[in-house]
DNA sequence: ATGGCCGTTACGAACGGA
């Protein structure tokens, strides 16, 4: 089996004992992190590396930063997200790794957040959506298992949320947003979770304010999305919501994927 | 409730997160 991770760990500095508690005792085989909050000279490579990962980063300073993480070798890099010349922000990395034997090209991403809907970083967000569907879309020709995990920003369907009602238009559940999701998951790109679990409801993030942990106010917005041949191989998706309740825990959890070796 | 908490930067308070 393989087992792919996705994890926004809202800096790789302060959550490394988390990361490290991940590493040992779930073992995962490939990690996708977003939010690394740290430039790429003072990324925690050796620590990383002595938990047995070979590393592939796309750092900044303070904000952002993407990292992609396996157990096999890495090849085929890309760090840059096509279609917006002037976007400098860490928020995308990819590349080709092989996992007993099998080779998966991967993708870290970390959708904006869009600040506000009514911000001026609202459109940027829709326009990555649709920067990444032109993408995927190119992909699609070389019919690879492909996976891309990340922080996606969005909740797909009313089930995805505490209160569809209360969060309907706002930051993370507008239509629109939704709207360029939902064309993302055509021709050949599938929620991996949905499909494993069409009728659970189970969230990847809740807020720090309002103690949403507590009150289990939540969002599914943490996505693994899978080309049509890692579908074919898929047997497990799912969420780890025990680090959520660790002490200084990130506000997004873990997420998985398994394929057939 | 335009709030609450958390991490980073830089050393107080602002920014970003969603």
């Amino acid at each position: 089996m393989i087992n792919i991770i996705s994890w926004n760990v809202n800096s790789i500095r302060a959550r490394l004992e988390h990361f490290a508690t991940l590493a040992r005792e779930i073992n995962p085989d490939v990690i996708l992190l977003q939010e690394t909050k740290v430039q790429d000279i003072h990324f925690p490579r050796e620590a990383i590396e002595d938990l047995g990962y070979n590393i592939f980063i796309h750092g900044e300073k303070s904000y952002n930063g993407v990292a992609i993480l396996s157990r096999g070798p890495m090849e085929d890099f890309k760090k840059h997200l096509p279609g917006d010349e002037d976007d400098i922000q860490s928020r995308y990395a990819e590349c080709i790794t092989t996992i007993k034997g099998r080779t998966i090209r991967v993708a870290s991403v970390y959708v904006p957040n869009g600040t506000a809907v009514k911000s001026d970083r609202f459109p940027y967000k829709l326009k990555f959506f649709e920067r990444l569907h032109a993408h995927f879309n190119e992909l699609q020709a070389y019919d690879e298992v492909f996976i891309a995990g990340g922080d996606y920003n969005v909740a797909p369907e009313n089930i995805d949320v505490y209160s569809p009602e209360q969060l309907e238009g706002q930051l993370g559940f507008h239509i629109e947003e939704r709207k360029r999701f939902r064309t993302i998951l055509t021709g050949g790109i599938h929620d991996s979770y949905r499909t494993m679990h069409p009728n659970t409801q189970a969230y990847s993030w809740w807020d720090y304010r309002s103690s949403g942990w507590a009150h289990n106010k939540g969002m599914r917005i943490d996505h693994l999305l899978v080309s049509s041949q890692a579908c074919d191989i898929m047997t497990e998706a799912g969420m780890h919501p025990e680090f959520r309740a660790m002490e200084r825990a990130s506000d997004h959890v873990p997420i998985y994927c398994k394929l057939k070796a």
